[in-house]
DNA sequence: ATGTCTTTGTGAACGCGTGCACAAAGATTG
DNA sequence: CAATCTTTGTGCACGCGTTCACAAAGACAT
């Protein structure tokens, strides 16, 4: 996922709340898809099957926003998708930078996803000379000096930067100096921002790495529920992955054995899926 | 964000916390750093300010580990970084595909990120006869029809789709039923999975409509605070930064105010930042 | 050893988010 | 108009996640 936002009681602000916030746009695309198709109205179980949420969740939602349901019909579709548009300040035109236009940032300008709702690729701005005036999505790269000029000019506030990490933080400091109030950023950094200022991220390598953890324990788990029999039940499969955990010199011991050889490592890897996975080589990071 | 997981209990698995979870790469991410300049220990304040979270939830996440640190002293930088890489599964290696190689799917082959932790690309997919066997980072981009040969042949059980959004559903179905069992999907679509499989996803759009929502936010907090007066005083650098907003690309075409009630639009829309213009309706949703 | 100082690990309180379950509201039928 | 059926809107309870605050643990100095 992506997460974001510099802490902030969250408090105040009359308004909905974040988790609702972030599920909005989920219902917008699948309203707009019923929408397309000319369905008058939808019932919060069917809207929320498309959606991929519980059906309590979405009323409680919705409630959030207004009473807009009609009891024993369902929602109006275009009027939902109305008011959700309003609500997400999708019904005013967003104008949005893209800074490092290299292979990621090349992919996001051709996005097409961009436009569909409400939202205009700007400007693209990278700092490699021989990139301006290149043309990227037919639109014209420009130098980072002119980042400043940009972003005034155009009345931009919300920002995607797609630079190396080493550059983001600096990347982030012109563009908020020059009157973006919200980030979205791509590089595998933190960013440091005031106050006011949202950020929020997206990280490949992160998401891979929750995915990793789950997989790993659904390995383990396998190899428990098969080493024992198979009365599953409900085991509690600990989750130090089964057997390394207990045997790496347990709690408390001297720090200072800086790497520890891969205990029962074997054993989850061997657990692996299907196939012939003979050598796994414990691959680590430094 | 990229947000995720078909609903679950999340409850039992008598392991870490999700959140947790979540955040541990985080961590590693900065220790890695603190690695590289050899710093030898370090106390959950400092890291807690690299990572950008509290340091009481630090102390807590790790805690869920187990005991590693000392106290009076802090966590010693490599064990830590042992630890947690084995906790997250990256001690192993993880091959992984890639399905959809367009303008994103290239991007993510050329990415570099990948291999730094454990990930390797062991194969590029894509559905069009055009690109079969076409070079893309390094590696020939192979056909769907081979998609489940190469899942069992390399032992994959993390997938990465990077095709259309009407594509998503099927290309998932086809890569589980291979034996992948977990998904990060790029798709702007909610994919329909059977228990057991993870599915993560990123998508731009959303996270864009999550910034937009505050930034309507911001410029409606804004428009209230300067019809009384001005009792902010609250440093904050006053976003503004004077763009001729109103007058310029401004709120161009209407984009889906066509539909139902023509209602606060207008409101809304001169609620933007910077213009200072008189009026301020106390713009507020509904 | 003893005392002081630093920092961890965690008990406890609190707030947010989720989901159940149901009364109320309105449509629909007779 | 009354009865019935459908679906919303929400009160309530529960569990997860966050944060505070502090006792205990250990390093370090004397
Ligand atoms: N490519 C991916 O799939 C992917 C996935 C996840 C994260 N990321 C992250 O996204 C970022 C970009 O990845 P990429 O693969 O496109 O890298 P890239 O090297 O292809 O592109 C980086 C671009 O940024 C430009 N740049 C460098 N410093 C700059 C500055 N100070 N101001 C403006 N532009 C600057 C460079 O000229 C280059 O064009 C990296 O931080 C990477 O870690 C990429
Ligand atoms: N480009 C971006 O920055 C971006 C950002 C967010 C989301 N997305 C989403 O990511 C996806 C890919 O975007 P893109 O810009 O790379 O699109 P693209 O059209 O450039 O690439 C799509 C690729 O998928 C291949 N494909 C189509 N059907 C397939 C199938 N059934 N099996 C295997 N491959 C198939 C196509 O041949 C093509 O190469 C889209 O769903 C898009 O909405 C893209």
């Amino acid at each position: 996922m992506a997460t974001g936002r510099t802490h902030r009681p969250a408090t105040r602000s009359r308004g909905i709340p974040e988790a609702t916030v972030a599920r909005l746009p989920l219902y917008l695309r699948a309203l707009t898809a019923l929408s397309e198709r000319s369905v008058p109205t939808v019932s919060s179980e069917e809207l929320a099957a498309a959606a991929g949420v519980n059906s309590a969740k979405l009323r409680k939602d919705f409630s959030y926003l207004g009473s807009y349901g009609t009891r024993g019909v369902g929602y109006d579709v275009e009027y939902l998708v109305y008011q959700i548009s309003r609500e997400l300040g999708l019904t005013q035109d967003w104008p949005v930078v893209i800074v490092g236009i290299g292979n990621l940032g090349a992919a996001l300008a051709n996005y097409g996803g961009f436009s569909a709702r409400g939202f205009r690729v700007a400007a693209l701005i990278d700092a490699d000379p021989a990139m301006a005036g290149k043309p990227v999505a037919g639109m014209p790269v420009q130098h980072t000096d002119d980042l400043e000029k940009i972003i005034s000019e155009n009345g931009v506030s919300i920002g995607v930067i797609a630079t190396p990490a080493g550059a983001a933080q600096q990347v982030s400091e012109r563009l908020i100096a020059a009157g973006v109030t919200s980030i979205l950023n791509f590089a595998p950094t933190v960013l440091s921002v005031p106050d006011g200022v949202d950020v929020r991220k997206v990280d490949l390598s992160i998401e891979l790495q929750i995915l990793a953890f789950h997989e790993q324990r659904k390995a383990g788990e396998e190899a428990a529920a098969a080493g024992s029999a198979d009365a599953d039940a409900d085991g509690a499969p600990d989750a130090g992955a089964g057997a390394p955990d207990g045997a790496g010199a347990g709690t408390g011991a001297a720090p200072a054995a800086a790497l520890m050889p891969p205990a029962g490592r074997a054993a989850a890897a061997a657990a692996r899926k299907g196939g012939p996975d003979g050598d796994v080589p414990a691959v680590m990071p430094a």
